[in-house]
DNA sequence: TAATTCCTGAGTAATTTAGTAGGATATTGC
DNA sequence: GCAATATCCTACTAAATTACTCAGGAATTA
């Protein structure tokens, strides 16, 4: 486990779509502007959650990315996986010094740490910071702010709708 | 919250002081040649924890660090906050271009998720580690594969008269 | 056809990580 | 007092990662 600012910036952008989930693809473009990332450094992120199954990609006009998920299905464990892909976990089996010794010993609590870790983020779901009252209408305020207006118009549509179903 | 090698580095040096901590202080050269990390990276290591008042150095022959306060005391969450020194949480009021937009929503959120992750870390003690049957057999017999004669030593001594007392 | 947007790869600057070097200071045991 | 041990401290360097730039290709919509 490891958590550096690319594993916030993928949680936060994964955040953003969940919010906009109802109201269709969100682009690359929109994010790199309300979250102050460059676009590319965003495209090589998302190409990450593409292979990780947790994105889909929309191409041509209307386009952009959106859960490949319902947000209830979709962990922060395995976002932040995706992202910040895991580095040498130990040197344990590169080196011959370590067979059985002190060094395995404190490596084999810092596993256990680790996974606690893991299952902790694992049982958080994006959908628990999302759904939750006023905070689509929130966004849509947020997203005129920001110049999002096409988005903002769709969120604000579905909203609507789903007051008449209601 | 951030999570890097140089926070596995912290922690896992800390089980090994929190291992040995009735045997007198441990060497960074012990540490060092134990873990395979660079003796003048340690130092810096310890030079962070020493500030944070989370370990004590011991100058002179013998000497060493130990922890400052019993392991049941200190928790996983103080040690990599010590170490893995917090970034820049957020790009938010160094930028104009976020008053209660977009960027700063999903920031709010993952506040939230950070201080969430930060209670986890902080509910977890080096004892929990530490103080279980077995371990420090384990940790004598480990020792004396690395080389730690003295320490090994010292710690079945201390093993010993513990149970004699009881 | 033109505009939009994802998608890909190669290259680069800035930052962080990890290590090196050289020394100063405190303590122990002879 | 002297030598050995070990923490402490600063400055420098190499390697890795992060964040970004550039340049283009491919799919989709209007």
């Amino acid at each position: 486990m490891r958590l550096s600012t690319k594993g916030r910036y993928g949680v936060t952008a994964m955040m953003d779509l969940a919010i906009h989930d109802n109201a269709g693809p969100v682009t690359l473009a929109d994010i790199s502007q309300c979250q102050g990332i460059s676009l590319s450094y965003l495209e090589q992120l998302f190409s990450k959650l593409r292979k990780a199954k947790l994105v889909e990609g929309v191409r041509g006009p209307g386009g952009g990315y959106r859960l490949s998920r319902p947000a209830e299905d979709i962990n922060i464990a395995e976002i932040i996986s995706a992202v910040d892909e895991k580095v040498d976990v130990t040197r344990c089996n590169k080196e011959g010094n370590c067979q059985g010794g002190m060094q395995c010993l404190t490596h084999d609590l810092w596993m256990e740490l680790s996974e606690r870790l893991y299952s902790f983020l694992a049982g958080i779901t994006l959908a628990q910071f999302v759904n939750r009252p006023g905070i689509h209408e929130l966004a849509i305020q947020r997203d005129k702010i920001n110049g999002r207006f096409i988005l903002a118009r769709r969120q604000a549509e579905v909203l609507q709708q789903q007051r008449k179903a209601s």
